[in-house]
DNA sequence: AGCAGGATGCTAAAAATTTAGCAGTTATAG
DNA sequence: CTATAACTGCTAAATTTTTAGCATCCTGCT
């Protein structure tokens, strides 16, 4: 099942991995900035450690600080999520997230971004043969 | 934030209001077959009645089973999901989210479809101004 | 050298989640 | 009419999550 791992995350791992997918790495004070809801230094901090025993972070050291990553890489936890989401919200329809994502984005999607999505479409027609 | 509410669900609530999202709708025994972790029934009518009464289910008798639902339409929790995915996945980037779907479902997608494709882009084009 | 600031390590308590079990109700088959 | 099966209601216990606090270490300053 593709949401096996992502369902697995408790309230407060869910939090941490996605305020660290958003910025790609962060430090334990931009963990904790990040959040609207945030309880203290130490909670963070075990929940970093947590996460790090379970295998979903990684940590380097700069100067005294650690920076913790993402273990599985961006592109592989996006496929996953988003394959998720589909089935979840959109019974597995891409033409239901599209529009979905134009309307969400109406007011804010440039005449060249749009451009550009036309050319994805028209390459994936002929790749797709 | 946009994510607010989702990520408000603990590991089970989530798992459950999932389930229910991908049915439309489910009794009990519906929730506990889609699970591959079922814990026993009692457990599972106890989380649903919890969620009834966080407001994020109702129920409908149907016999002498409950069926329940979401409260929160499809249409606004899948626009809040897609948001939240946009930002936490995609840099907020719709060509990213698109790109990467026609990735995932590359071998499903038909001519037919991508047609379609088009012709949403399309019609955003000309509706944008 | 000694002290303050800013970091992590670790542990145990508090809080929240998750679970099972028993009691009660109703429909149905024999 | 009675037993049984398929439900729900409710409560308390087990487990997991979440948290805070104290100890420690290192760096830089005076």
């Amino acid at each position: 099942m593709a949401d096996h791992r992502q369902s697995q995350f408790s309230r407060r791992e869910r939090q941490i991995m996605e305020i660290i997918y958003r910025r790609g790495e962060a430090t334990v004070a931009d963990v904790l900035d990040a959040m609207h809801d945030p309880p203290s230094y130490s909670a963070v901090r075990a929940l970093l450690n947590l996460l790090e025993d379970k295998g979903h972070l990684r940590h380097k050291q700069n100067g005294r600080k650690y920076v913790y990553a993402p273990i599985v890489v961006r592109a592989k936890a996006r496929r996953s999520a988003l394959r998720n989401l589909l089935q979840t919200f959109f019974d597995g329809s891409v033409e239901q997230v599209v529009t979905t994502l134009l309307e969400l984005d109406e007011k804010n999607l440039s005449d060249d971004e749009l451009e550009r999505l036309s050319t994805l479409i028209e390459r994936a027609k002929t790749e797709g043969r």
